[in-house]
DNA sequence: AAGTTACTCAACCAGACGGTTGACAACTCG
DNA sequence: CGAGTTGTCAACCGTCTGGTTGAGTAACTT
């Protein structure tokens, strides 16, 4: 399922730790170690950190010592995503602006028919 | 905190029910009651996960009963953020893949001797 | 082979999360 | 006004999360 995937890559992103991460490896791989050392959280903690990222496909690694890379691609499925609802909103706000201009161009006196008004 | 704010939106939209909710209201702004209906968890669920999102400046609402309606703005915060790593780590592998041609285009046999380069 | 370094696994803990039910607040309408 | 509708608050429950420490495993170094 690749909803489950979604969730799995938001769920890691939602935390600042996590985020930092990749941001660091967006500039360069790096190791477990080197990736702990800047945090005053224990190396067990980033490991943990990391498995999350690895589990949603941020991360990835060839071996336990080498170093973690990024995995860029899955930001298109989260790009993706958002855009689509994105743009869907923004339509229809300039659909609303549209049909908010149309209305002023009537009458403010003698609207245009709301509930009320007998047809 | 900028910061603090793109964990609510990212930890808001880790949940399957709430990316829902934001897509169906991408759709068109809706109720409490409506929003709940195809779910088949309870009302008070329902406005918790509204909660959240609206902790998170995705989802505002002008008064209790009023239609809830998607800020669409927020998707920017998002947006951007992910751009710049993917960007950085783009352009990051494209540097490597030169580089490995690059480290190609001498004879493996021979030694790196690189000054025939003209470009 | 032994020792050190680098990392993970396991157990545990406090707090957040998603869900429930029950009570209550607030608005609408007869 | 009183009644019904709509939504929220509060308390509670089981599970997940981020952190800890301690022990164990895997890989370099000597």
């Amino acid at each position: 399922m690749s909803e489950d995937r979604l969730s799995r890559v938001f769920a890691a992103l939602a935390d600042p730790t996590r985020r930092d991460l990749v941001a660091r490896l967006s500039a360069a791989d790096a190791t477990v170690g080197e990736l702990a050392a800047p945090y005053d959280v224990s190396l067990q903690a980033v490991s943990k950190h990391l498995k999350v990222l690895e589990d949603a496909g941020l991360v990835s690694r060839e071996s336990r010592r080498a170093p973690v890379r990024l995995e860029a691609e899955v930001f298109d499925l989260m790009t993706k995503w958002i855009e689509r609802y994105q743009q869907q909103a923004e339509e229809r706000y300039q659909r609303l602006d549209a049909l908010l201009a149309e209305m002023q161009e009537d009458r403010p006196a003698r609207e245009t028919a709301r509930e009320e008004d007998a047809s």
